[in-house]
DNA sequence: GCCAACGTTGGC
DNA sequence: GCCAACGTTGGC
């Protein structure tokens, strides 16, 4: 079993959204490295760190579960959607999606800030490192019990 | 295969 | 809205 942390802007999908539909098709993955995730590295059953980006509190904000086999993302083929990738071939699919089930909302957002204000602890995390763009990204065990764990503190003052 | 130009992400 | 960082594209 591992453990992967995936972005959604909230305006875009938000646990909200994914707690009232239960599951969803996490489409739109547009990016080599994170679909190589997708497609070889997550297994049925992984657990997901909801993270909401692009709004005013970043951060982490419920917990998801891998609940399909990476299957082929509509989107690339239909021409109107915004993920349409005109070089893509129905018989060879470019881009894979994961459905993605609701498990339960945070009781506090542990917010990038947090996250931040405990970088040493949480060791070589992709989330924190400068740059990084990177809409899935893996996510160790011990981080896993680390920042679920925060859940439990008092949110840092800011 | 190099690399400049361009587009996108996402925090601030 | 700005812009740093980084991925992709395409000319050569």
């Amino acid at each position: 079993m591992r453990y992967w942390l995936m972005k959604s802007e909230p305006e875009e999908f938000s646990i909200q959204q994914l707690q009232r539909r239960g599951r969803e098709p996490w489409n739109g993955v547009r990016n080599y490295q994170a679909r190589n995730f997708l497609r070889d590295d997550m297994q049925i059953g992984d657990g997901v760190l909801f993270y909401h980006s692009n709004c005013p509190i970043p951060g982490i904000v419920g917990i998801a579960e891998i609940v399909s086999e990476a299957l082929p993302d509509p989107s690339q083929f239909d021409r109107q959607s915004d993920y349409f990738d005109a070089k893509s071939a129905p018989d060879a699919p470019r881009w894979l999606l994961r459905e993605v089930g609701f498990k339960r909302v945070l009781r506090r957002t542990i917010s990038l800030d947090e996250l931040k204000q405990h970088a040493d602890a949480l060791g070589d995390f992709a989330l924190l490192r400068r740059g990084n763009r990177l809409s899935i990204l893996p996510v160790s065990a011990p981080q896993w019990q680390y920042i679920l764990q925060l859940e439990n503190h008092l949110g840092a003052k800011t």
